[in-house]
DNA sequence: ATGGTGGCACCGCCA
């Protein structure tokens, strides 16, 4: 048996937020970190600095906006970006390890529930599903993460009843991922802290000392299939890793799976 | 707080 160790960060700017990333790297050793909002063209990434500390990176990116990384201590078997159809942003990597698929994506966010872009994130999990029924099925090992950009339960805001309009917390958003967790997903953080709330992942920029105030939500998500979640180790966010310099809004969630064999032995 | 900050673009947009 052997440990497999994955995380997720939205970094708001991955090179911002680059010397942090590489001190937790060193720190944590996870065998894959997927990135959200790197806000970098592919032409620019930094990748080398990955290379250098023993890592290999998949980036699919674009000027100021969006754009997702797949970093991992060894290189993925498959990758493949987007959706079959095609994106007008990146969004979305799957890489396959052996028999274990990894799927980074930065869900829509949504803006206003009366908008067009809001229509958009719900469009975005429908199509998600879909191509989760045309190219896998729920008996592969799946782990599924990244900024899903929606808080499932009420235990994952600091207000369920003002947020209840909101784009991360609306009926509307939380139906559209529960039908892709109705899949095969089950989330590996609730797993292991049920009920538990104040377990946040991002805080608002906005808010005067959100962290300490506890003004936070849980939308950044590792999730897996059936037989990978049932070997699950342990899953938690790791907050202080946020008290950097230039902290990024959101903060690393980790989870570690007991597996047979991992890419990394 | 019908406000607040931050990152990147370009002369606002997105979160």
């Amino acid at each position: 048996m052997t440990t497999f160790k994955i995380a997720t960060f939205n970094a708001n700017s991955i090179r911002t937020r680059l010397a942090q990333i590489l001190e937790w790297l060193a720190r944590e050793r996870p065998d894959v970190l997927c990135v959200q909002e790197t806000k970098v063209q592919d032409s620019e990434f930094p990748a080398q600095p990955f290379q250098d500390a023993g890592y290999s990176v998949a980036f699919n990116g674009q000027k100021a906006y969006a754009g997702v990384a797949l970093i991992s201590r060894t290189p993925p078997d498959i990758l493949a970006a987007g959706f079959p159809n095609g994106d007008d942003q990146p969004r979305l990597q799957r890489a396959t390890f052996g028999d274990l698929v990894v799927i980074n994506t930065y869900v829509p966010q949504g803006r206003a529930p009366d908008s067009e872009h809001f229509q958009y994130k719900l469009q975005w999990f429908a199509r998600f599903r879909q191509l989760l029924e045309q190219q896998h099925t729920p008996e592969q090992s799946i782990v599924w993460v990244g900024d899903f950009n929606v808080a499932t339960s009420d235990l994952d805001v600091y207000n369920p009843t003002g947020l209840r309009d909101h784009v991360d917390f609306h009926p509307a958003a939380q139906a559209a991922l529960e039908q892709v967790r109705q899949w095969g997903f089950e989330d590996v953080f609730r797993r292991h802290h049920p009920d538990e709330p104040g377990q946040f992942s991002y805080w608002d920029y906005r808010a005067h000392n959100p962290v300490e105030r506890g003004v936070g939500w849980r939308i950044d998500h590792i999730w897996a299939t059936p037989n990978l979640a049932e070997r699950s180790a342990r899953a938690w966010i790791d907050v202080a890793a946020r008290h950097a310099a230039r902290p990024s809004d959101h903060t690393f969630v980790v989870a570690e799976f007991a597996l047979s064999h991992t890419p990394s032995d």
